[in-house]
DNA sequence: TACTTTGTCTATCGGTTTAGTCATGAAAGG
DNA sequence: CCTTTCATGACTAAACCGATAGACAAAGTA
C-alpha cells in the first residue's frame, strides 16, 4: 500500500468537507485552494468520489460538492482502495484484489504478509472520516 | 510499501540461499530456475545485494553467490528497503526515506500513517532470513 | 594457451503508471 | 443570455517497472 497523490488528495478533500457546515455545496476551487491541490486534478478525483456515491453535487451558481452521507459511514480503506488498489503490501495476499506474485509458494513470507495486510486493513476499515477531521 | 517483483524475487533467491550448505557458492542459473526467476533479471538483484554486503561471489567454475553473512542476521526490512524504499504508506511519515506529501499537515491522518509504519518496520526488522526460510 | 564457466556492468526497450494540463460541453441560476 | 459551476475526454511529460542484450572480466580446467 504506496499511497498516491490521488488518494492523498481524496482524503484532504472529504476531511475539507466533512468540516463544512452539513448540506452546502463547496466548489471545487474551494477546496482546491484550501488544501493546495491542483484545481483541474481535483476535479477528476472529486468526479470519482461522486460517481462511487461518497458525494453529491451541484451545477450553476451555488454548486459544488458535499459529502453524499455521513462522515461516520466512510471509511478510510474504502477511499484508499477506490483510488491505489489493495492495502496489503503484495497483491497474492489481497483479498479485495488477489493476484499471483512470485512469493506466493513460500508459506512463511504469506504468512508474514498476511499478517501485516490484516493489521492495515483493520485499521483502516475501522477509520472513519469523522475520527481524522 | 507495495513490493515490485524486484524485491520478492531478492526474497525468494535468499531464501534460497539460506536453504543451501553454508560456504557453498550457487550459480545465478541454479537460483534462478529453482525459484522461477528470469536469469538476467535475476543477475541484476543479485549484484544488488552483493554491493549491499548480503552476498560474497564467486566467478569461474565452481562459482556462484553465498550468503555473507548468517542467515539470523539478514533482517527483511533492510532487503525491502533496499529495493523497494520505504516502508511506510506514505512518505511523509517514513523516517528512512521522508520526503514531503500532501497530507503532511493533517494531525490525524499522520497520527495513523505512523502507525501502521511502525506496525510494519517493527514486524519486518524482527523477522530475519532465518525465520523465513 | 585456449576454452568454458561463471560473475560484472551498462545500455536499451516497451509498457504502464503518475501527476498533471487542456479544451470542450452541459446544466443551473440570476 | 451570461456566468458559474460540474462533467468528460484527450493529451502529455516524466518516471518507473520488468525484463533483455551484449560486451567484458576473472577463474579454473584441459
Amino acid at each position: 500500500m504506496k499511497l498516491t497523490s490521488k488518494s492523498e488528495y481524496a482524503l484532504l478533500a472529504l476531511i475539507y468537507l466533512a468540516r463544512c457546515k452539513t448540506d452546502s455545496f463547496v466548489p471545487v476551487h474551494e477546496i482546491a485552494s484550501a488544501q493546495g491541490i491542483p484545481p483541474k486534478f481535483l476535479e477528476q478525483i472529486l468526479l470519482i468520489l461522486k460517481r462511487a456515491k461518497y458525494l453529491r453535487s451541484l451545477r450553476g451558481q451555488a454548486g459544488g460538492y458535499s459529502l453524499a452521507k455521513p462522515a461516520e459511514q466512510i471509511h478510510l480503506a474504502e477511499i484508499i482502495r477506490l483510488f491505489d488498489g489493495a492495502l496489503a503490501p503484495t497483491e497474492s495476499v489481497s483479498s479485495y484484489f488477489y493476484e499471483s506474485t512470485p512469493i506466493e509458494k513460500e508459506q512463511s513470507l504469506l504468512a508474514l504478509f498476511r499478517d501485516i495486510r490484516d493489521y492495515i486493513s483493520i485499521k483502516l476499515e475501522s477509520t472513519t472520516l469523522a475520527d481524522v477531521s
